[in-house]
DNA sequence: TACCATTGCCTCGACGTTCTAGGTATCTGG
DNA sequence: CCAGATACCTAGAACGTCGAGGCAATGGTA
């Protein structure tokens, strides 16, 4: 309630994807919630952009999946990062890193 | 030469252009040398990219238009910020920051 | 003179990602 | 028993960017 919501950027999705998953395996609907959580309720991830999102990232190999039990005992499909995944996740951080520090740049030209 | 070639993330393109003729006046092929020159040589708009981007900010009363002389006297296209575009520029900027923040905050989640 | 690089504008189609809007099933609490 | 949360998924549309092309005028140089 204390913001607005925002789209993310396109682009930005798979980096906080495996952000979140690099923490612990994780299953879909977690991920959203825990990337809500770790953003400070500003970053709302919907479920229609997370399912083909991992899909193409388990493509990718960034992530392998498997069907477990969560906490309460409900089936889920539990995501876990590969080294490949960690490799793409520092990738995507410096990515993101040079493009703020060239927007950085811009936004304080005179 | 001493960085990698970096896509924009979609969205980004209408603040920098926004940005850049926030400046003063410029023309499209100017606009690409503005913002290449401000990044730091870290961000190169293509042509591609630029003028779709100009006709639809254009469209929206972000920017005006007309045709003019440059410096050397050719003719050129300039494209001026509107008031419209300047409360444009600024919730772009904001809701950049937003995000940047977001993300910030994911990314030092532990 | 001929040529080529640069400046300057534009269009088109392909591409990838995200969103909206649906759908299904299970579990828990009231 | 029912509503809401949990948990998965898909299809189609929307959107912005890129790559590749094209055109014309200018300036320098071989």
């Amino acid at each position: 309630m204390a913001n607005q919501k925002a789209d993310l950027l396109q682009g930005t999705l798979d980096m906080l994807i495996l952000k979140a998953v690099s923490l612990s395996p994780l299953h879909g609907y977690g991920i959203i919630q825990r990337i809500r959580q770790m953003s400070g309720e500003m970053l709302e991830v919907e479920q229609g952009s997370l399912y083909p999102a991992l899909y193409r990232i388990e493509q990718r190999g960034w992530v392998s999946s498997r069907w477990d039990l969560n906490e309460t005992g409900r089936r889920a499909k539990f995501y876990t990062l590969t080294p490949a995944g960690r490799t793409q996740l520092e990738a995507e951080e410096a990515s993101w890193d040079r493009l703020a520090l060239a927007i950085a740049k811009v936004r304080q030209a005179t």
